[in-house]
DNA sequence: CTGTCGTTTATTTTT
DNA sequence: TAAACGACAG
């Protein structure tokens, strides 16, 4: 490649970006701080710079970018590619030549995905074999449980939903068994159960979340060697949404920086909101303390959202403390004023979003481009029946995520055993799945014999001849089963193996049964097979490869990802989700329900000044999800935990200039709709 | 083992 | 209000 064609390149790169995000793409060395704004283009930012560092011709594998979820992951990988490899029209036959330098890429991945990476190859280093499999937090709790029943404490007195999440706490601040020092008695108790936790983990050649992590920087601590291997592999490094980095990922990072301290991350402080995941947002406020020589640059001016609503961001943010100062600002039209509605309780407020919609919808909006954000969960349900009453096409974000659904936890789990014979987890999910006469008592009976594999463990049962008849055919049977199941992995690819299972089990008849509520009705029945279903398309991608390795993989991606919406490519739904959950979107209008006091901010967060700090930048985020229009919403009375009582409209309400907005009390906005509420 | 009944508890959840 | 869980009887 020639100085011409680098020149062409580096020019195709950058057009279209503006003048911060130039200085952001290219500074290529050293460590680099991105504080982008909300809609100020941050994924350009980082696929462009992406790119530009392979137009100077550091190698793509020397590359790591991490982000935290497999969409921003894929969306990255996807844009990179489309960067490096389709030809940019003014561009001269260079590609050709130069293509042979695409032939490897860049590692793109999500933190655990690099974790699991990095631990498959390491993981013999601790101990573990390298087909362990990945628990999730339903496997956690499980075997956690199981834990503090063998160590006879009591699940009242000490939740294990709680211990869980104090043993989280413990590994992500990079506190292992062996050098945690407890200091009360609740804490010495903790200790005992991460400790046989841990132990149980690695006895059943498992990893949970949190280890994937964890266990990769202590190898890299204690082992150099291998550490500088992979800053060896890696010099240079990206960071996206930095100011979500939790202590060990921080930790993780900063080692695999250290030698060549090419590190550049990207976030927006004022957008952190997952502290209660164990975010930390020290890790971005402190970088130019960690690194000194950083250069940092403010991206701040915004493409999305008109004047009014970033007037309104900026000042409901500013009311905090704890961050970089900066200033988002915007060349967009004022636009309309934010609309703020005072409602009778909460069907009189669904009933007002669907009027406002109605109208909107008349001035050319479609369905797609409404969201309606809202603080819980619950809140969802009278919108939901007030769109279901209108008719309109929606989607809601969140709630049981596929990969969670029983009936496909169920099949998964007799997928692991194939992978992971030891994962007596996954056994205990499944031994009476469909029934089959086999209880507790006789796994317990099992898991008592010395043999780890399942399938011999039931074998030397069946030997001991210590069963009454009845329970000894179960058994038999259900050996048999795991057999066969074991077998067929071998010769057939996963799709086969699937179907096999299901047939083998009955399982649709088992689901059937299941489903039969008390008002005789099939419960779900539809979804749950459409479910199976859609399990073996997934299934079908991995059809080129042997059976048991089509097992493995697809288990890791099932693993590492949240295939939450299904319904992402049905293109007209309004779309209704957390605040959490919209982060990084964006919409034409964006409705935020329930700006009352006790709900937003919520009651738990207002006695604690750093929590309500976080509500604060929720807010923050949900305001800058809007392009065009903006409205709130919150009730005069609202149903909590069964009785109505009266609310205080929320303090970020009155933080809004009173300029940027029109107050509306809302008493009668449509004669017609009175049915609403 | 299975179903039922009472008790408990109610944010957010990228992996 | 409602759903999720655990104890207990069948």
């Amino acid at each position: 490649m020639n100085d011409s064609d680098t020149l062409i390149n580096v020019k195709e790169i950058i057009k279209g970006l503006n003048e911060k995000q130039i200085e952001a793409v290219k500074i290529t060395d050293g460590p680099v701080l991105v504080i982008s704004g909300p809609g100020s283009g941050k994924t350009r930012c980082l696929t462009h710079r992406v790119a530009y560092l392979i137009y100077q011709g550091i190698l793509p594998e020397n590359i790591l970018a991490v982000t935290f979820t497999n969409k921003a992951s894929g969306e990255m990988r996807e844009r990179v590619e489309k960067l490096l490899g389709s030809p940019s029209a003014s561009s001269t036959s260079s590609e050709q030549a130069s293509s042979g330098r695409f032939m490897t890429t860049p590692q793109i991945g999500t933190f655990h995905s690099i974790g699991l990476k990095i631990l498959r190859n390491e993981a013999p280093q601790l101990g573990y074999r390298r087909n362990f499999t990945v628990f999730d937090e339903d496997d956690q709790l499980g075997l956690l449980k199981r834990v503090m029943g063998d160590l006879e404490i009591d699940a009242k007195s000490f939740n294990p939903k709680i211990i869980l999440y104090k043993i989280s706490e413990l590994k992500t601040q990079l506190i292992f068994p062996e050098n945690h020092e407890p200091k009360d008695y609740y804490s010495e108790i903790l200790a005992k159960i991460y400790k046989k936790y841990q132990q149980e983990l690695k006895d059943l050649n498992a990893v949970d979340f949190d280890d994937l992590i964890v266990l990769p920087v202590k190898i890299f601590k204690q082992n150099s060697e291998t550490l500088t291997k992979y800053q060896e592999m890696w010099k240079y490094i990206l960071v996206d949404e930095y100011q979500d980095t939790s202590h060990d990922q921080y930790v993780l990072i900063s080692l695999l920086a250290q030698k060549y301290r090419n590190l550049f991350c990207i976030g927006d402080d004022a957008q952190s909101i997952y502290q209660f995941r164990r975010a930390d947002i020290r890790n971005i406020l402190n970088f130019q303390k960690d690194y000194p020589e950083a250069k940092v640059v403010m991206l701040e001016q915004n493409y999305r959202s008109t004047k009014n609503i970033i007037t309104a961001a900026q000042e409901i943010i500013s009311k905090n403390k704890n961050q970089i100062q900066k200033s988002l600002w915007t060349e967009n039209n004022h636009g309309e004023k934010i609309l703020v509605a005072e409602t009778i309780n909460e069907r009189h407020e669904a009933g007002f979003v669907i009027s406002r919609m109605e109208d909107l919808m008349k001035s050319g909006l479609g369905a797609k481009d409404f969201a309606v954000l809202y603080r819980t969960h619950a809140q969802s349900r009278a919108i939901e029946e007030a769109l279901i009453m209108s008719g309109f096409p929606y989607q809601i974000i969140g709630g049981l995520k596929f990969y969670e659904r029983k009936e496909i936890k169920d099949i998964l789990a007799y997928l692991k055993l194939v992978v992971n014979p030891t994962d007596s987890l996954a056994l205990e999910r499944i031994y009476n799945v469909p029934t089959r006469g086999i209880g507790k008592s006789i796994i317990e009976k099992v898991r008592n014999n010395s043999e780890k594999n399942i399938v011999a463990a039931l074998a030397v049962s069946l030997e001991s001849k210590n069963l009454p008849p009845r329970q000894l055919t179960a058994v038999t049977d259900f050996h048999k089963l795991l057999t066969d199941i074991g077998e067929i992995s071998e010769k057939k690819n996963l799709r086969e193996i699937i179907k096999y299972i299901i047939k083998k089990i009955n399982y649709e008849d088992y689901l059937r049964e299941f489903s039969l509520s008390k008002t005789g009705d099939y419960e779900n029945l539809e979804d749950r097979m459409e479910n199976l279903k859609e399990l073996q398309t997934v299934a079908s991608k991995y059809d080129d490869l042997s059976g048991k390795e089509g097992v493995e993989k697809f288990l890791e991606e099932v693993a590492l990802l949240q295939h939450t919406d299904k319904l992402r490519n049905d293109p007209d739904r309004i779309t209704l989700m957390t605040i959490h959950a919209s982060k990084g979107l964006e919409f034409p209008v964006v409705f935020i329900i329930g700006m009352e006091e006790g709900l937003f901010p919520h009651s738990r967060t207002t006695y604690n000044p750093h929590e309500l700090e976080e509500e604060r930048r929720l807010c923050y985020v949900a305001i800058t999800r809007a392009k065009d229009h903006l409205i709130l919403t919150y009730t005069k009375y609202r149903r909590i935990f069964g009785s109505s009582s009266a609310t205080l409209p929320s303090r970020f309400i009155g933080e809004i200039p009173v300029a940027c907005a029109d107050w509306q009390m809302i008493d009668d906005f449509d004669a017609d709709d009175k049915i609403y509420y």
